[in-house]
DNA sequence: ATCCTTTCTGTGAACGTTTTCAGAAAACGT
DNA sequence: ACGTTTTCTGAAAACGTTCACAGAAAGGAT
């Protein structure tokens, strides 16, 4: 590092420092047996002296790998698409692989992004897009390039890590007839999304099972995003016979649909019981603190990237669809219906 | 896209299929003048026919540059962070660079992050990390390499952008002085950080400038975290003569200040006003809605990219810093002091 | 000495591009 | 018909590596 300051110095400098030809230094980079000791010593030092750094695009170009695993993600405002990426990242760096992270405010540019992927900038893909994935799939498949969708369900469309949604809607539907509400209102997400249907037909399911209410009324379609859940929670407050308890979607959503119902001048538990969906940091901050379904992302992270090593491993390799499941946290925001006997939960 | 899927395709391939050299491929691909309308149109042809994406690796190996934006953080974490990313990736999309992102949980590993950027990964660094910078700026400096130290203040070892968090704290104490406060106590955040030094400075300065009781005692350290707001502000509150307001260097620790006052039986703001700093999403949805210094993170990300262009342009620019505004976010969390006539502030 | 291993080292090709250079083909003015 | 410019095209080198190959040096056995 002693030496004046080159822009670049390559393994041809350092085999000069060193006297001797590019082909030992490489070798003593890749710890390859046969060098000399002597030699070797010398060529270390030349290293570390000159400040070589590998030129990575030339050792992957050359090799065909790049060590790097690409994530593809639409954007990173929510709190939601961190913790996956928490879990990714986390998982990674156990290994000897780098992350790459894409984000894609544009759906329109997806697929060019993903071009990108397969054209050797990554050995690997991991796609965080709950959106229609045929765009992708053709390319992915046709190029036998290694990749998992995430938070996806699976299908013979390519391998995926997703949770359980329908199970979890009906989780919470079941949490809330144990209190006793048999009229529930139902703030859905986006219909485009897997995961929106998914919970919406848990939702059905359970209000079949338990055989509540079916009212078409008490289900309002929100988009995952804050001011739907406003509104939504709005007219369901509008309804002439309202619900006493409110399921939505998503956190976000249920955020929106407490700050309408105490806007009407209710009382969140007592007035109106309120569930979530994702258990994102916030619902344990607000107050009364969110009683949700909670997602296991972190851990969805971890396990796409374990899937996607193995298809790393071995392209050939048939889909594999993991599907983790949810579970229910219970906080404040939910209380017994008030005139009604507690009553035990019918099982679904 | 409709023949049979070779694993890889190659200029040459194409090259071949449309009869013609690969040189003139790749004229095609950049748009160069001087190929006849009708070649070009048959090489296009068999571009998509084939489903070729360019190779980035030896591209950039034979240019020089990789059309790549690094950037390196700690972690993901925390939602300050990603605020920043946001910005960064916002402006990085307005550009034909791609953002590449890499997270460091063991600051061990930092600098050889760095080296492999300067090893030609990236065109340009941007650096996210609080901490000591020391470590980086010989090799990139040395290398001239294109980089910027987000979230820094600024020092001859290299460019920065920052947040004014002196004048922040002051902003802070000013407002709780006019609401009457003459006892106020200050969490402060690690520090190891300039901003955490920032901040405390800047308290003790508004402090001098008011002529506020400045018993030592008022003063607890914190690290930023919640854990440390929280018992931080139980020894503020264990004090003979406790504060009437307290003003924690970030929100998560105003959070856990205010757990503690809660605990303590006391009312927000009634009891005990609060200010925090950063503005973070939570900020706004906690009870009582916390009042707090924004910090223009978004901003400071944009801003960072911008700079960095400027350096990837010409490296040999002189280190520039930038520091950008932070303002006061009135909310719910402060009261006026009970028993005491409201006073205007003394300028600071 | 001679021959075989074993250890060590250098030469040169290859990875997939871009770019320089030179030359062919077309277009144009005379 | 002929130069001259303009348009087009291909051959070959280069970017910084890894790796197969061949050959040199050293060490043992005969």
């Amino acid at each position: 590092m002693n030496h004046s300051a080159p822009t670049k110095v390559t393994i041809i400098d350092v085999a000069r420092e060193a006297g001797v030809s590019y082909a030992t230094v490489s070798r003593v980079l890749n710890d390859e047996p046969y060098v000399k000791p002597e030699t070797r010593e010398r060529v270390t030092a030349a290293l570390h002296d000159l400040g070589y750094v590998a030129n990575r695009q030339a050792r992957s170009l050359r090799t065909g790998r790049s060590q790097m695993i690409g994530l593809l993600v639409r954007d990173l405002g929510t709190g939601y698409i961190g913790q996956i990426i928490s879990g990714v990242d986390a998982e990674i760096a156990e290994t000897d692989f780098e992350m790459l992270l894409f984000t894609t405010h544009h759906q329109a540019r997806e697929p060019e992004y993903v071009a990108n992927f397969v054209g050797g900038m990554a050995d690997g893909l991991l796609l965080i897009l709950p959106h229609n994935i045929d765009p992708y799939t053709g390319l992915l498949n046709q190029r036998r390039y290694p990749h998992v969708f995430v938070d996806y369900k699976g299908s013979d469309k390519g391998p995926a890590v997703g949770a359980d949604n329908y199970g979890g809607a009906i989780l919470a539907i079941d949490y809330l007839v144990s209190l006793g509400h048999r009229r529930i209102g139902f703030i859905t997400g986006a219909l485009d999304l897997t995961s929106g249907v998914d919970r919406l037909n848990g939702y059905r399911q359970a209000v079949a099972c338990h055989g509540l209410d079916d009212d078409p009324a008490l289900v309002a379609e929100g988009d995952y995003h804050q001011p739907t859940g406003h509104a939504a929670a709005q007219a369901l407050l509008a309804l002439p016979n309202r619900p006493t308890a409110i399921f939505a979607a998503n956190d976000a959503m249920a955020f929106g649909a407490m700050e309408a119902i105490r806007e009407a001048g209710l009382r969140i538990p007592e007035d109106m019981s309120v569930v979530g969906f994702d258990d994102t940091p916030q619902a344990a901050g607000v107050s009364p603190a969110l009683t949700t379904i909670r997602q296991p992302l972190e851990d969805m992270g971890r396990q796409a990237v374990q899937m996607l090593l193995t298809y790393i491993e071995d392209p050939e390799r048939p889909f594999e669809y993991r599907e983790l499941a949810t579970d229910l946290v219970v906080r404040d925001s939910c209380a017994p219906l008030r005139n009604a006997p507690r009553q035990a939960t019918a099982n679904s």
